[in-house]
DNA sequence: ATAATAACATACGAGACGTATGTCAATTTA
DNA sequence: TAAATTGACATACGTCTCGTATGTTATTAT
């Protein structure tokens, strides 16, 4: 019966495989439209439709990249028994898909630059969701001193993404990685309720 | 004698005003050259031949405001006592910076995302060297764990950005800048040696 | 005073985006 | 079942912008 809607589905889906590729190789502005749509068989036409403008279509990249990576940290910290070691491993595993070139320049140079504060963004963010979330569990379990919770969350996402910038401009990566790791979870520390300062402290 | 050279530098500083007012007003990409060569009294003959191409025009745009946030920021920080609370101090400086038109849409937005990795710009990121100095000087007088400097200084300086990012979204900045500057402050207080943790923290 | 240099203006061409219009398949309705 | 309608997509067009190539004129050197 809906023979329409799977098509417009499948068609939406090519569009956004096509620019994830376009966007991560040639940036946002030097992406063509009728390059990419070409690239996924169709034409701005169909661009147009679903999407609105170029802008529209980077929208719609973030978000699928972005609620991607919260699911993959989210996995990676949930495996630590102790939470802050699971916010501190949540951290590292931002840092490293931080690497990854789609991550690095649609989500983290041109979404800013484009389409302004993450946390405005139609996809509301959810890596900032999570780390937030996250953060106000440690503070009720007075783990952590009572920070405000998203600023927690912005601060240590922002280090995080420079620590990433940082690392993937080096031109050896595999020796400023455990460097930019080992300062983000000094930072993080920070946080520490003074009791834990030790404890936990001690396992950097 | 030399008054082309110096007809050649006025004509520099022209062009250069008229960027920063349209590169923060509109962004580097809805920045027209026509309008802004055409708002300097010029063309954009003069424009390709003192700087190349935009891009050329941007870099110089942000090493000009680069380089006086640097200043501005190393004279609130010296006027510190206690170095690390320079640091801090620097950090909340840098915070409140990055909440000038200018500063977030040219440096912090526009300038990572068109110009690359701020390290390798041709300006070599003035704020950036800043900190890591100040940082390996505390290095060296065990005021601080003795972490990777320039990771420490890029961490920190993503964390303002950040920070800066989310306040100027907010509808209440005079709301949220103290919970940002709070938050930064505790997460430096990470790089503390142990010994410092609580006779700096505790003022915090 | 004449020639040469170079800083800048002007003219041109190549894309790129967004819109307006056209077309045809899929669904609905009679 | 057949006609009509909807809408997803293609095509054609206009406008804007960047970068280059060529011209022009003031300044400097000889």
């Amino acid at each position: 019966m809906n023979k329409r809607i799977q098509n417009m589905a499948d068609n939406r889906a090519k569009l956004i495989t096509a620019a994830r590729k376009a966007f991560a190789e040639k940036g946002y502005a030097g992406a063509s439209m009728d390059e990419l749509t070409a690239d996924a068989g169709l034409t701005r036409g169909a661009l147009y439709h679903n999407f609105g403008d170029k802008r529209g279509l980077l929208a719609a990249v973030v978000e699928q990249i972005d609620s991607d990576m919260a699911m993959r940290a989210h996995a990676i910290g949930a495996k630590e028994q102790d939470e802050f070691q699971g916010l501190l491993a949540e951290g590292a595993a931002y840092i490293r898909m931080a690497l990854e070139p789609e991550v690095q320049r649609i989500v983290l140079l041109d979404g800013p630059a484009v389409l302004g504060d993450p946390s405005q963004w139609p996809s509301q963010s959810s890596c900032l969701q999570a780390t937030r979330l996250t953060v106000e569990r440690l503070i009720a379990q007075h783990v952590i001193k009572p920070v405000d919770a998203e600023a927690a969350a912005r601060l240590l996402s922002g280090a995080a993404l420079n620590a990433a910038l940082w690392i993937a401009a080096s031109s050896t990566p595999q020796d400023v990685m455990p460097k930019a790791i080992q300062a983000f979870q000094l930072l993080a520390s920070g946080l520490l309720e003074n009791d834990n300062q030790f404890s936990v402290a001690a396992k950097l």
